[in-house]
DNA sequence: CAAATATATGGACTATAATTCATATAAACG
DNA sequence: CGTTTATATGAATTATAGTCCATATATTTG
């Protein structure tokens, strides 16, 4: 498995709304499955799902606390890239994945 | 079409191998169709579908010159997110995708 | 230990994206 | 203007990923 494919798989990884989503309420401290699953209204499994495509990409780590377990973004510098990316995109009208004209000639 | 939306389109559009691959080279500068080609060793028509996804997020923009197209980074700051992405991946060992041992138990 | 609560998991289904192949378009050049 | 070269496009196929549902596991509590 190669360095760019597992660059690549982590972007993916990230690149997928709900999971953005459950990554910028972390960015903001651990939460547990229940109330990510509460804050973004969708199913528990779904939330769950996505919890373990992060964690097996090392984004996130869980700390098990009685039943519930928390979760959070292993390193600070990767939350600091989620929000950079964020304001760069922001910025930037970046993907508004508008129709492309895309005409040769260029008129 | 959400904000997220948008982000995780633009995240995933640079989460594929061929394309981060594509970008890297044109972080060195622009370069046509049949350097990047030659050079990723792909077939042709991939090159263009990929660079179209690229354009479609307003990633690379394009420029005729004669026969050839030329493609480039829309943005400075963009390419830098990339270099940072790459450096960051590499200082921390994400995503190596390991197969998660999730023990609850924790032992 | 039975019931309740919190989370995880696996299978089935669906949606999305990557790849290939054949072909179209466009420019340059004899 | 026919041929070559460079690139783009669309359809078909395959691969990958997201979602839902049912159920399993683990923890706490009465």
């Amino acid at each position: 498995m190669s360095v760019v494919e597992d660059q690549a798989r982590f972007l993916r990884c990230i690149g997928e709304p709900t999971r953005l989503l459950i990554l910028k309420l972390l960015v903001d401290g651990e939460k547990c499955v229940g109330e990510l699953t509460s804050v973004l209204n969708k199913e528990q499994s779904l939330i769950s799902h996505h919890l373990r495509s992060l964690k097996e990409c090392n984004i996130v780590k869980e700390r098990q606390e009685g039943q519930k377990v928390y979760y959070k973004i292993t390193d600070t510098r990767l939350a600091g890239l989620i929000i950079d990316c964020e304001a760069l995109m922001n910025e930037l009208s970046l993907c508004k994945c508008q129709e492309v004209n895309s005409e040769r000639k260029g008129n």
